[in-house]
DNA sequence: TACCAGGAGAAAA
DNA sequence: TTTTCTCATGGT
């Protein structure tokens, strides 16, 4: 596992915003209304593509469930068959369950929002089923922290970019942002949602390019 | 039919 | 400690 630093520039960084957000415009994230909403679809959409998960949410909305108290009073295999759409709906299900008992104990997510972000994000990610990405999507979109979410297309990107080797771990890739960028949440929710534009509409119909994820003919493209 | 998509945890090496 | 496997639906 690569552990060495990744330190990049705040200007190679902010330069690469730049561009994007010139290519695709203001970005309208995290598409929920609640933050309740929010926290439900950064499990969903685990390995899952949004539009699946915008299926799942629909139906949970359906069933009245999009709040704390009715997901907690749902039987595993109804809110299990209320996410199928999903995918991987019976892990998601004990993930969603898990997530919910978390927030009761700690008095739901405006009681969050009080925590110093020192305390909180280890106290989320200690919470079986919420890892890394999925615990800084709830910080950033949910809770107004200035964390920087890492996925696929952000190692990608940076790859592509020749700012990272892409293999590096998440720790390392979210520092090297943090560090380098000032803690603008609406910036850091900016940008992360330009990245998954960016590839989502430069490989769409496109064969992908095995280095950065982007297509090699894509006019789009950010370089 | 085969592959992919906004991961995470357990098991195996 | 690192790598591999498992979970699963819907679109292309």
């Amino acid at each position: 596992m690569a552990t060495e630093a990744f330190r990049p520039t705040a200007e190679s960084l902010l330069s690469l915003y730049r561009r994007l957000l010139r290519l695709h415009g203001p970005q309208q994230w995290w598409p929920a209304d609640t933050p309740f909403e929010v926290a439900v679809g950064a499990v969903l959409t685990q390995n899952t593509n949004w539009s699946n998960v915008e299926r799942a949410i629909a139906r949970l909305r359906e069933a009245g469930a999009l709040d704390l108290q009715t997901m907690l009073a749902l039987p595993r295999a109804r809110l299990a068959e209320l996410i199928r759409p999903s995918g991987y709906f019976n892990i998601k299900a004990d993930r969603l369950r898990e997530l919910c008992r978390f927030l009761r104990r700690e008095g739901g997510l405006e009681a969050l929002a009080e925590r110093p972000l020192e305390t909180l994000r280890p106290a989320l990610l200690g919470v079986r089923g919420i890892g890394p990405e999925t615990a800084d999507d709830i910080l950033l979109y949910a809770l107004d922290r200035p964390v920087f979410v890492i996925d696929v297309y952000t190692r990608r990107l940076l790859a592509r970019h020749r700012l990272a080797r892409g293999d590096e771990d998440y720790e390392t890739l979210r520092r090297g942002f943090e560090r380098a960028l000032p803690p603008d949440v609406a910036m850091f929710r900016q940008y992360h949602a330009l990245i998954v534009e960016h590839a989502k509409q430069a490989c769409r119909k496109r064969p992908l390019c095995e280095q950065c994820g982007l297509a090699r003919d894509c006019p789009r493209r950010a370089d």
